[in-house]
DNA sequence: TTGTATGCGTTATCAT
DNA sequence: ATGATAACGCATACAA
């Protein structure tokens, strides 16, 4: 009765090419046509304008090209990078991306995963922390720096790695007494992997560690309060530091400089993810880089691998380090 | 024939529950049924984990409740704010969003319309550089930061405002003689009026401006350059600078200390967007604030929007100046 | 009130 | 090789 959208269908281009709708479909399809169709088809479609439409695609295929992103923002730069390289994988392989930002809200999460389930995406990835997110067994599922159980593929970087790949830097470069700060979650999940590889490290090579963490919400003052009690007669207690992001370096670098520290000649400074000022120009600090796009690469991969046999339950992807003006060079 | 997917449908939880498949659509959408019928649909419902194929839906409605959001990437942290905010604006009205990347390549940009187009998408919103770009009549439209002719609103912020105040503030906190910096395209956008708002307010506050304008892929070299050009016996022949973005400012903040100018006791500096590092601390430098999410807001309510009539052609939406430690406090 | 039947735009399976 | 037709999952006008 009411057509609701002005936009062309295959009936019509069938109608206006005089052929059946079986020879439009296959004329889009790209099947074999006889010429003399397959040009007045093409004219039709051409003078209507006609475009697929991909949902009555979908429901008749049972599959939609599409999956879902979870991450909490598109603000934070590590975010917003994996973001992007998703993105690049996905449309690589012909598939669409829907975004979903979850404010690192577990009802949001769940939320979304139900949405992208009802719009019956062919997987989603997620960057999410619902530690009892309820997802479809049949959905296929891939989380990022975050263990869902067995059926579930993680990817992440090597945080252990990196965790060690920083203490072994920290004392290439001189150091002997050395600290780690932390912010996190007391969630299972893989960055909680850094401190452990660091403490090895440390271990490993001799160097003398303390450890300062605070919880998710705590305020950032008592890094702050933690440094200047290790300052006696202006001099810092350590000569260098590991944070666990690059974020908290800089906050850190911004601290000690207030506290009359300077970096890297009094201490040196190591931070975690390898974010770049504006998306592309410089490091904010000496860091420990993710291979974000291999990370992305790799979720997109695992995402749409047909056999779930062939689903490793965690993969960790090799770091670097990266020079960022807080640390000596050699 | 072949059940593709073995989520259950309506039908399924008709059978299940012992009821007509309409009775299962009203229950799914709130309809008045009889109490009896209800529960048992519900607890149907609950047995079989039904989840509405929103697909099917979209096809029967002729309205799928998605948008498309046309960016040229999520990494450069001004997009990624646009991408984060815009994500709100549409949840918040129960739309989901599918996010297109463009990488500011006017092929894919075209290519993502049609696809968007495909997908049946109930709207577009872009941030986008092809000036030739083909929009269906039918498919509604908002852009952001460069008018598409008149049947396409364009949002932006108070660019020539914004240039303006730049050169008050700078005015303001003592400048005599100022510069313009920027590297920019030729097409005819939104930012453009940066300059002319600035060189407005230098005229209208006796400012002596001095013009540097690089195209889009010219390298960073030549503001070095033209900022070394300008010293005479160690001291800059500029006492303020405005650069077209934060991004351009953080370069020439750089420069201009690798050149022995002190910032901002030489020379003031003020940039433009409002960018913070790792997107929530602090300013890269005195800066003229995009107010981002009320851009967001505003392009979806105008995408949404009903009747074309109430669409007007340009929204410029007040920026603010914020102090970010390269310019002098009063 | 509840059940039945039709159509949304495609694709695929049949006859022709 | 081409045309008619059924089916995908759902909403709804209509019949019961």
């Amino acid at each position: 009765m009411k057509k609701q959208s002005f936009a062309p269908t295959m009936k019509d281009v069938a109608k206006e090419a005089g052929v059946a709708l079986g020879t439009v479909s296959k004329v889009v399809n790209g099947l074999p046509v006889g010429d003399s169709y397959r040009v007045r088809v093409e004219d039709a479609i051409r003078k209507l304008n006609y475009q697929v439409n991909s949902y009555a695609q979908g429901l008749k295929a049972g599959k939609t090209y599409t999956a879902a992103l979870l991450i909490p923002n598109t603000i934070d730069p590590f975010f917003a990078a994996v973001a992007y390289h998703i993105n690049i994988a996905l449309i690589k392989r012909q598939y669409r991306m829907l975004l979903c930002c979850t404010d690192y809200d577990p009802r949001q999460e769940q939320e979304y995963v139900v949405m992208a389930q009802q719009n019956k995406v062919d997987g989603i990835i997620g960057l999410t922390y619902n530690p009892g997110l309820i997802v479809e067994e049949n959905t296929p599922f891939v989380a990022i720096d975050r263990p869902m159980g067995p059926k579930i593929p993680c990817v992440a970087c090597d945080n252990f790695g990196g965790g060690q790949l920083a203490a072994e830097k920290l004392a290439d470069l001189g150091c002997k007494h050395v600290a780690f700060l932390r912010v996190g979650s007391s969630l299972d999940n893989e960055p909680n992997k850094r401190k452990a590889g660091f403490e090895n490290g440390c271990l490993s090579r001799g160097l003398s560690c303390e450890m300062k963490i605070i919880n998710d919400g705590a305020p950032y003052e008592e890094f702050e309060t933690f440094l200047s009690e290790h300052i006696r007669d202006g001099k810092l207690a350590f000569d260098g530091i590991f944070c666990v992001t690059d974020r908290l370096a800089w906050l850190v670098l911004g601290t000690l400089r207030r506290l009359g520290q300077r970096v890297p000649e009094d201490v040196q400074l190591i931070g975690f993810d390898g974010i770049r000022a504006f998306g592309s120009i410089d490091y904010h600090c000496s860091t420990i880089v993710q291979p974000i796009s291999d990370i992305a690469e790799m979720c997109v991969d695992l995402l749409l691998r047909e056999s779930a046999l062939a689903k490793p339950p965690l993969v960790c992807l090799p770091v670097t380090y990266a020079y960022g003006g807080t640390t000596r060079e050699p």
